[in-house]
DNA sequence: GTGATTGTAGACAGGTCTGTCTACTTTGTA
DNA sequence: TACAAAGTAGACAGACCTGTCTACAATCAC
């Protein structure tokens, strides 16, 4: 678990390296165990000592997906400003990777829906820790339990059309119009609020 | 293609609707062409006289969606006011439905991304008619050309919070999270316009 | 050294996938 | 009546899927 040197990274680590590439570029169900063993240059005995299913492999990409994903969004935030507007060039950045293809626990759901226990929850778990990262970002009075509340609906709601946007931004060409309606609606809710 | 009365629907016609409710239930990858088959009563031979691979079936489906979903959704727009307020009603039947698993093409880009060809476009198309279907809701004064473009902004905002909506509905246990933000926004946007 | 752990290579079983093919039947129309 | 179109049932090929199994090598703790 905890090497302190860094030994070539281990089979467990490179299987878990290669699912990921794979599940987030072609999709779950489109990706063959036995692509993830050649990829990853496991002998198939050995990734079913670590992943006993395919199943265990899913959820274990999607943790370390949450893990690799709010590490860079909370970076991303905070080199941008720390302020809610920088959600608008921090997602700029994702959207302009070549790799973009979406969000990986949406595109999850949609594959997979109710078909692997578990997914659906990790899902939650997520959305609720970006919502959280973004609701760090708004100002508040501590003062204030009713301006709490309105600090956590906020970042709901930003949280809700930060999903649009990545939508948007998955299945249009450019991200340019996406980040746009984004801009446009975090000016409105933080305008008015 | 147009029959007048109404014999047993056709071969076409019966793998068309087994394919919908199977592609949006269970996902496309994990739908076999043997069990569209089976479940509408046709023979493999039939099937593949009308679609002559899974990728036209599967494009068939997305037109069919399109063309169901956008008459259901102008219809309950209508019934409920014809008012942006609208699409909060609108949308909450939607996500009652038993069957509810969020947008097909947004599923389907998702899953297939770029794998299966056209999918990109039919859902441009489809988000498109979407935007403009909200856009009529809006009150617009024809005499300005500036109120006129403000007017698509706002629809295209509107898309996208409604998009982030249909998701946190699909991962959310319930759907009352997503529309009571998708309220709010709806809220501060069409004020502040 | 000995034994446990972790690794490698690759055959194999049993199932499902898409798509083709043969052989026969029904229906509508000229 | 005769023919073409569209239907039915189901075997089959060849690929790919998940997961198991055999046989052997390296590493490390005791």
């Amino acid at each position: 678990m905890n090497t302190p040197a860094l030994p070539p990274p281990g089979a467990r680590e490179r299987i878990l390296r290669a699912a990921h590439d794979l599940f987030y570029r072609d999709g779950i169900r489109a990706t063959g165990i036995d692509r993830v063993i050649a990829e990853s240059g496991v002998a198939k005995l050995s990734f079913y000592r670590h992943y006993p299913s395919k199943n265990d492999l899913v959820l274990a990409f999607l943790e370390h997906r949450h893990a690799r994903w709010m590490a860079w969004f909370e970076g991303a935030l905070a080199r941008h400003g720390g302020t809610p507007q920088a959600l608008v060039p921090a997602l700029k950045e994702w959207f302009a990777n070549d790799g973009f293809r979406g969000c990986a626990f949406i595109n999850s759901v949609g594959e997979l829906g109710g078909a692997v226990p578990g997914v659906k929850e990790i899902t939650r778990r997520h959305k609720a820790d970006m919502a959280k990262a973004i609701t760090r970002l708004l100002p508040h009075d501590p003062a204030s339990a009713s301006a709490y509340r309105q600090r956590r609906l906020l970042a709901t709601d930003l949280a809700t059309a930060v999903d649009g946007a990545i939508i948007r931004a998955q299945y249009d060409g450019n991200p340019k119009a996406a980040l746009a309606s984004l801009r446009r609606i975090l000016r409105s809710l933080t305008q008015s609020a």
